[in-house]
DNA sequence: AAGGGCGCACTTTTGA
DNA sequence: TCAAAAGTGCGC
């Protein structure tokens, strides 16, 4: 019988005595469904050093004892960089084998090994296979024991993904709230027992779960039957991966439980990209899709139901953890800790319902399950989809390099004028790079070697830096962002004729930023080192031909009458002079072969001297902030919103003397005591373990103070901190945020080095003087 | 265990 | 006292 069903999470097994895959998912009719399919044996392919007879060699391995595992062995056409190979397709009879032997042979016998993938990887990309999509086979029932699903198959024939296989079916959803309380620091599973859980569903439950007295047996019980009566298809946590599902794991083992909350009754393991995997179903951390927000500083549960504007976002507020220990001491404080852990699971699972459609559609397109994808760095998503293109056109996929990388030119930026200016329109080069590597086939297979000797016309040389690359045929780079571009124009025509707040058109829109992102994100991954297609020269022919379009056009710019004030990258702000500029985006249309549009159109905007910074007030009233201390993360908020306002004032405002007010009116509320020290708080990330740091900096000595306080923090934590009086150096003078009394605060160091600078950034384009800010 | 590129501004520490 | 180095976070 034929069974269509959609792909939620994969994993590898073995059935009758052969490694298989299990894909765990849903059917058309909405069962669970598992199904083991045997018909890819692991396999790799290996080339040979090219002196030997791929005959021979296959005979040596099959005879080789250290390669007992090998299977079988089969000579196979590939394509390496496009040029068309014999090797040899290296079948194992397990698949750890796959990842050994790629390594071993090269070693003992020279040559090279591709296509090492784990095996989930292989299906995905052999039969492309569609991960949160549709996909079909041939199935017979059989019996399967210890797994929780509806109905248990073998494939009879190769699972195939269908393309577009219609809407999904209705998934099941749960978000989880953990609550921990400790005494001192992070709360930690060897003596800080779960002090409730709370859960809400998609169809409207909402539970906490909690246990009497200090043993947290029962709580664990309740959501663990829970989830398996409620058997949900997705599973959403905040800050899960990191901090929840080992906790709780932790704390299972202590009451001798397991956390059998998989679809195997497996626990939840942690996998490649330190994501946690759940068997069978598909686990999303929300702090992951918070970490891709960048106008989100603080990335708090509370905050993101803000950024989205969710309904219920004011309902929900963030208790500290250092705050914890106390409240739960009193009847009332517990009361409150469990009813907002409660409420944080359905503020959490609306955040949920609210983000989730752009995770699957990336997981749709670059084959990476979904609980891989957002936790998977960019890089890694563009590689997955890679591997499948390469599949579909026979190319060998390469090893994961750890090359030696070279640095090499990026973009222009010119010095802005400074001041005000009136009437500006922001000229943007639509999808800058990736047209640059179509329109100059820029790929790796491609490019011609500096000693090869080509007719002149048959290649494109590359300005600058000199490069040259074929003009034919088809480079890989140009297939796949071909295809990408391609799929992305037709959503985009789709869209045009769909109303939106339909479920369709929110799912295409997000089908659509996804290809958008990983479009624009292949130029950086031909210049990173660690990817599997990392050509330096690409990225570097890339960036050449982007400052010679932008020279060319803001040259052009000129000629044609326009003011030209600024430019970075991709982008021009000129006079806003509608005719001129359609003649020159007429002009780079057919001169340089490439797309601009009129971005952004500001009424007024303002530059510092500096590049990459300024504010610009479009026509609705609104101002876009760019690169200033009002975007910045590491400023206090009370230097944030003075500039912000003074910014505002300049803009909008006729003279300098509002915004000058402003800033002394908030200088004086300092001195004065008057802004509540979260107001204060500077926050830094710390970017390395602190023990690498070579220098004492500020927000460092906080953190190494929070560690020894048995406070949990690594790479890539925020350390949130003040400063107080004292003498000496700044970082003699920090003191983490929660241990700083209102009266401690270094009044003047926020008035000195942050206010003030901050508002003098402004300010001193207009003359204005630093003694004219005092009252 | 890892976790796209380069260009730039700016603060603080360091070391002579 | 001062320039260089370290460090962070931004723009595109």
């Amino acid at each position: 019988m034929k069974c269509r069903f959609y792909l939620l999470d994969i994993n590898e097994g073995e059935w009758e005595g052969k490694p298989c895959v299990r894909l765990w998912g849903l059917n058309a009719q909405g069962q669970r469904v598992l199904i083991l399919a045997t018909q890819i044996m692991p396999y790799f392919y290996y080339l040979p050093s090219t002196d030997s007879d791929l005959d021979s060699v296959r005979e040596r391995l099959l005879d080789d004892k250290r390669f007992g595992r090998v299977a079988s062995i089969t000579i196979e056409p590939r394509k390496r960089l496009g040029k068309e190979q014999r090797v040899l397709r290296i079948v194992c009879s397990d698949p750890s084998a796959v990842t050994k032997y790629s390594e071993q042979m090269p070693r003992a016998l020279g040559g090279t090994s591709y296509d090492d993938l784990r095996l989930p990887v292989r299906y995905v990309a052999d039969l492309m296979l569609t991960t949160c999509g549709w996909n079909e086979c041939e199935v017979e029932p059989i019996d399967l024991h210890g797994v929780a699903v509806d109905k248990t198959y073998v494939a009879t024939t190769a699972p195939r993904g269908i393309g577009d296989g219609g809407p999904p079916p209705k998934l099941r959803c749960l978000f989880f709230s953990v609550l921990a309380v400790a005494e001192k620091g992070s709360a930690k599973a060897e003596h800080d027992p779960v002090r409730g859980i709370a859960i809400a569903t998609d169809s409207g439950r909402s539970e906490l779960f909690t246990s009497a007295g200090d043993d947290d047996s029962q709580t664990l019980d309740l959501f663990i039957t829970f989830v398996k009566e409620y058997d949900p298809d997705i599973i959403v946590g905040f800050e899960s991966n990191r901090l929840e599902w080992p906790y709780l794991t932790q704390r299972s083992k202590l009451s001798k439980k397991k956390l059998a909350v998989g679809r195997d009754f497996s626990e939840p393991h942690s996998s490649v990209y330190g994501h946690v995997s759940i068997t069978g179903r598909a686990n999303l951390d929300l702090s992951d899709i918070a970490a891709g927000i960048s106008e989100l500083k603080v990335k708090t549960l509370e905050n993101i139901a803000k950024y989205l504007r969710l309904p219920s976002a004011d309902k929900i507020t963030t208790i500290d953890e250092w705050d914890r220990y106390l409240l739960w001491a009193t009847a009332s404080g517990r009361d409150q800790l469990l009813k907002n852990t409660k409420t944080n699971s359905q503020v959490g699972l609306e955040v949920a319902e609210a983000t989730i459609d752009y995770p699957m559609q990336l997981s749709a397109i670059t084959g990476l399950p979904l609980d891989q994808v957002m936790t998977a760095a960019v890089g890694f998503r563009v590689d997955s989809y890679f591997v499948r293109q390469a599949h579909e056109i026979g190319e060998l996929v390469p090893a994961k390099n750890e090359l030696p990388f070279l640095t090499y030119r990026g973009a222009i930026v010119i010095e802005p004028e400074t001041g005000v200016h009136a009437n500006i329109a922001v000229l943007d080069f639509a999808s800058m790079y990736p047209k640059l590597m179509v329109n100059y086939n820029l790929s790796p297979d491609t490019l011609v070697k500096p000693d090869e000797i080509l007719p002149e016309e048959s290649v494109y040389v590359i300005p600058d830096v000199g490069h040259r690359f074929r003009r034919e045929p088809d480079g890989f780079y140009r297939i796949v962002l071909t295809s990408l571009i391609d799929q992305r124009a037709r959503i985009k025509k789709d869209l045009e004729n769909l109303t939106s707040h339909t479920t369709v058109f929110q799912v295409l829109k997000e089908r659509e930023r996804a290809l958008k992102v990983i479009t624009n994100a292949c130029y950086g991954y031909a210049g990173w080192a660690g990817a599997r297609w990392y050509v330096r020269e690409v990225a570097e022919s890339a960036t050449a031909l982007g400052r010679e379009a932008t020279t060319k056009a803001t040259k052009k710019a000129k000629s044609l009458g326009l003011k030209v004030i600024y430019s970075d990258t991709d982008s021009i702000f000129v006079s806003n002079e509608k005719a001129k500029i359609d003649d020159l985006l007429l002009w780079v249309e057919k001169e340089l072969d490439l797309e601009i549009k009129i971005e952004r159109e500001y009424t007024r905007v303002f530059f510092t001297e500096a590049m990459k910074r300024y504010a610009g007030l479009r026509k609705d009233g609104t101002i876009d902030f760019v690169g200033l201390e009002v975007v910045r993360g590491d400023w206090s908020d009370i230097a944030r919103l003075v500039q912000e306002q003074v910014l505002v004032s300049i803009l909008k405002g006729q003279s300098t003397k509002e915004a000058i007010e402003i800033v002394r009116r908030a200088l004086k509320q300092l001195r004065e005591g008057h802004v509540p020290i979260a107001n204060l708080v500077i926050r830094k990330t710390l970017t390395k373990p602190i023990e690498d740091y070579r220098v004492r900096a500020p927000h460092v000595e906080v953190a190494k103070q929070l560690v020894k306080e048995g406070w949990h923090l690594t790479v890539g934590d925020k350390v949130a901190y003040l400063i107080v009086k004292g003498r000496g150096s700044l970082f003699k003078k920090t003191r983490p945020y929660n241990q700083v009394k209102p009266e401690d605060v270094d009044v003047d160091y926020y008035v000195e080095n942050q206010v003030k600078p901050a508002a003098m950034r402004v300010l001193e384009r207009f003359g204005v003087n630093e003694r004219q800010l005092l009252v």
